[in-house]
DNA sequence: CAGAGAAACACTCAGCTTGAGAAAAACGGA
DNA sequence: TCCGTTTTTCTCAAGCTGAGTGTTTCTCTG
């Protein structure tokens, strides 16, 4: 950690403490970006697939462009609101403005930018997040945000095996490449994708997932016989689901997720 | 990011830009940590094992403590030295400062911690970086340092099967926690193994970095055979060792690292 | 109410990978 | 030359994977 001294002199730690002045060093903001990815009916009839929630900046600087919700950690209690005791709880806090997060979510850490240039009011070092989350409400208007929308990946270019397209503010467009490599990489060792459904699903739901955010289908038996040997990914619930297809068939058993995190052995997307 | 203004008024983003205010924001100070392992003869004659890169804090907070070397970033021009341009180069300047830093080395992004009360003086978010690097040369002193040195991770708990005890300073003894598991995954998934290792090397010490990450024996036929039928881990130099082990055997093939950078099949520890 | 179609799930099988061990090859030292 | 050591290759049974097929259970249609 920190070796220099912000002008503070030796001596105890208290006095050093007492001596120490915050605003010695030139200032930094820190911000956090959301990634929140979701899963929901697509436009047109093309099926469940994945989205994300994008705002349109109603201030300066990048006026009018798509971005991800994103703001200010508060490092202090400010006429705006409390500190944020941690840096989760800011992106919580940033997303709720702009839409409701029920129920349990999964938040993590994806990685932090703070390359010089990239916002130009000054240097900015913004922590991101992914969020994963079953199919959530439509978003609402926040403050100094014109405009707030899920949008198919598809759309910004990150679908099946598109490069991404210089589409939104900032440096968003490489934030979120790296939120979608993440996603797509931790269906493989982890039961993550549960994240994505209700608390209790079939495993023709959980093959969707896998498909929609892998883009591309999977063989339904073999993914079936692969999930139930893998212990702790899903819990029978011993019920069945009240329908099954529209076109009809066998009514599928509901599973709710397993206590299992990493899944041994993997669900490579590489093979088949 | 951003949707508060720091004060300034709308019209178009040049005046925007113009009527700016940085410091209208509590002041939040940015850090490197950088958690630097190698792998070196452990004390005794306990074969190579994984260290880590620590200082003895000269100045306070936290004086006299272990801690990862570290430092502020450096946001604009200073009397110490110029900006950073990125987060990597600030984390690669704090380590300069430390020990020689030679070749290539492999830097990554670890996480970011920002709790509130994690540093005494003020707010503080870290940014925290993982290196792995081939055996580098004793660490020399600097400024504000009373001491550095490599520390086996086993002294620090963070061993096979260790619990960390509460030994560094602030909270990098999670950090390295952290650091340490994020280096034991990325050995099953990518061929980073080798950037623990010189340019050249044998398949006996690749599994002798996969042994003392891992902190267990794999079998050598069995590894052998996995390593030379993944495409693009290692490439055949056509060059023997000079010499054998100590008491004679085979002279063994030299390899370099390949291109490949994930691994497909994964090496998987928690099989075997 | 029979039959078609659909979906969920079970089963089979060849091919591959894995873990474990044995064997062969290459080397140093006594 | 012979033995111990290290590297490398080989063998084999067990398990997993991808692909295909079959069975069960449902809806819909006529």
């Amino acid at each position: 950690m920190a070796t220099e001294d912000g002008g503070a002199a030796g001596g105890d730690e208290g006095s050093f403490l007492a001596g120490y002045d915050p605003h010695a060093f030139a200032p930094v903001a820190v911000t956090v970006d959301v990634a929140a990815l979701t899963i929901r009916p697509g436009t047109a009839g093309r099926g469940r697939e994945p989205h994300v929630l994008l705002v349109r900046r109603g201030e300066h600087p990048q006026r009018g462009r798509w971005a991800l919700p994103g703001g200010f950690v508060r490092a202090e209690d400010t006429p705006q609101g409390p500190a944020d005791d941690d840096l989760p709880d800011a992106a919580l806090r940033v997303l709720s403005e702009k839409t409701l997060l029920p129920g349990p979510l999964h938040l993590e850490q994806l990685a932090t930018y703070g390359a010089r240039g990239r916002d130009p009011r000054m240097r900015v070092v913004s922590v991101a997040y992914l969020l994963m989350a079953p199919d959530l409400p439509e978003p609402h208007r926040g403050r100094g945000i014109e405009e707030a929308a899920w949008v198919p990946l598809r759309e910004l270019g990150h679908g099946i095996g598109g490069r991404s397209r210089h589409a939104l503010a900032f440096d968003h467009d490489r934030v979120l490449a790296d939120a979608v490599e993440r996603a797509r990489s931790k269906l493989e060792y982890t039961s993550l994708a549960t994240a994505f459904l209700p608390p209790v699903f079939t495993i023709t739901e959980l093959r969707g997932v896998y498909e929609s955010v892998w883009g591309r289908e999977l063989h339904a038996a073999n993914f079936h016989r692969k999930i139930l040997a893998t212990p702790g990914f899903v819990e029978d619930t011993g019920e069945l689901a009240e329908r099954g297809g529209t076109g009809g068939g066998r009514r599928p058993r509901l599973y709710r997720a397993g206590g299992a995190a990493t899944l041994h052995p993997p669900l490579l997307r590489s093979t088949q």
